[in-house]
DNA sequence: CGCGTTGTTGATCACGTTCAACGAATGTGG
DNA sequence: CCACATTCGTTGAACGTGATCAACAACGCG
């Protein structure tokens, strides 16, 4: 995740021209500058994207996007969340009433076509198949973080955790502490955390009773200790420190290209 | 999963030769063969397997090994069970005392191990990191499958959504329904599905009176209608209708490729 | 036979769900 | 401008499911 801040470095350009996107300085999206420019697309909340046959993947630049899942009787699953920087590989070979990609809130991101791409050397470019490898592995890291969080810790937890993560994925550090503005409902999180919207709101109040955080607004809150927060919850999130484990990856890639 | 039935069809062979594995017939080793052999492995139960720098894949032959995460104060959560004919793609750049892959009984594999193969153009080689998507890819929607059971899912449907994916991927068909032996014990089922060894041994007994499975012995089971028990869960294994599923990938790799 | 492990069952309790009511914020039409 | 409806978030009360602690049975093994 937060690939844009890790991949190029920084080169102080940014310029967010007609449909050229600042996130596809990205790894990813420079690697398929080259064979051709990703579409920007914006979405609305609700708005579903979906990749029957060929194989697209999405890199967001604003908002927040969910992999949701439902069964039969309505009970809403979301297995992960993506943010800005974040590259989502939708599932394949699913008719997209069980399982599919929505925008939590307005989102931009830019999309990747790769299965229509029938013009280039799609299939000998190395490159490109290991970067798409790395994504996929790296999702599945992330699931497995979220499946343990939802298989083993109770509601205090998981909120704990949630709140945290969402400091370090969209908070920004101030003076005061970590400043969140939460871009999803409460069923949305309920959704994410397996909970219900009422058990949800209940602890949100728990956690501002044992000062935890502050809540300015529904979706706004300031967390003054975040390592106090983290310390509610036996996992750290997937990006908290991440740094170290992306140089291991980078270091067998390396090695293998 | 289950790739060595679906990728080469069916050959005749079958010789399992010494440091040769039938399992390795499937794709991903046939790619592998013409860049040296695969190494054969024996594990007992609870022997660990580990891939720190270097990416290993390992195809599993004979037994059950489980992808493990466990907390600071020792709560485990067993993320996936991979059975013969699985391949898994372990995760990387993690220390291994949070998360491990770990034998749940013994079991045989081949592991193929890719990092230290400097002396092949294995950058180079798109074919085979397109293959290493598929599998990383495929374990993503596995474990997000599992991630939906363990938030959504109630006690009474994980069990019977696990005996029923158990006599898919492990059992054998017969005159009297599906016969299958687990390979693991009543605590490593609960740490699969979120729950206490005491639970799943209540909800067995719950199932059992049911009549939808018969107990021949703590570890054999017959499941006589196994329609009815997948009703009880309203989510499908990821193993029980997936031919048209794995058709669906095969298309667009196929214009890609 | 004693011993340790594994699985089962019981009693009690806590956590999260369900159903319900209510307040706050927002938008609409008279 | 106000009445009204709608949506969202919060809080309360009652309930049910699964966890915890405990005892005990079944089994393998020295």
């Amino acid at each position: 995740m937060r690939q844009a801040d890790t991949a190029l470095g920084q080169n102080g350009q940014g310029g967010e021209a007609n449909g050229d996107c600042r996130s596809c300085e990205a790894r990813l999206c420079d690697l398929l500058r080259a064979r051709g420019a990703p579409r920007r697309r914006l979405l609305g909340r609700g708005e579903r994207l979906s990749a029957l046959t060929c194989l697209k993947l999405w890199t967001v630049l604003d908002g927040v996007v969910a992999f949701c899942s439902t069964l039969a009787d309505g009970r809403r699953q979301v297995v992960y969340l993506s943010v800005a920087g974040d590259v989502v590989v939708p599932p394949l070979g699913v008719d997209g009433t069980e399982v599919w990609i929505e925008a939590l809130a307005p989102t931009s991101l830019c999309e990747l076509d790769l299965g229509s791409r029938t013009d280039s050397p799609l299939g000998q470019d190395a490159a490109l198949w290991a970067e798409l490898f790395r994504n996929a592995h790296e999702q599945a890291k992330a699931f497995s973080v979220h499946l343990v969080t939802l298989g083993r810790l109770d509601g205090m937890e998981r909120v704990c955790l949630f709140l945290a993560e969402m400091a370090w994925r969209i908070g920004c550090k101030t003076a005061a502490g970590w400043r969140v503005r939460l871009p999803l409902s409460r069923e949305d999180i309920a959704d994410y955390l397996g909970l219900n919207p009422e058990t949800v709101s209940r602890i949100f109040s728990r956690v501002k009773k044992a000062k935890l955080v502050t809540f300015l607004s529904p979706t706004d809150y300031l967390v003054p200790d975040i390592q106090a927060l983290q310390r509610r919850a036996p996992l750290s999130p997937p990006n908290a420190p991440a740094k170290e484990q992306r140089r291991d990856i980078a270091a067998w890639e390396l090695r293998a290209l």
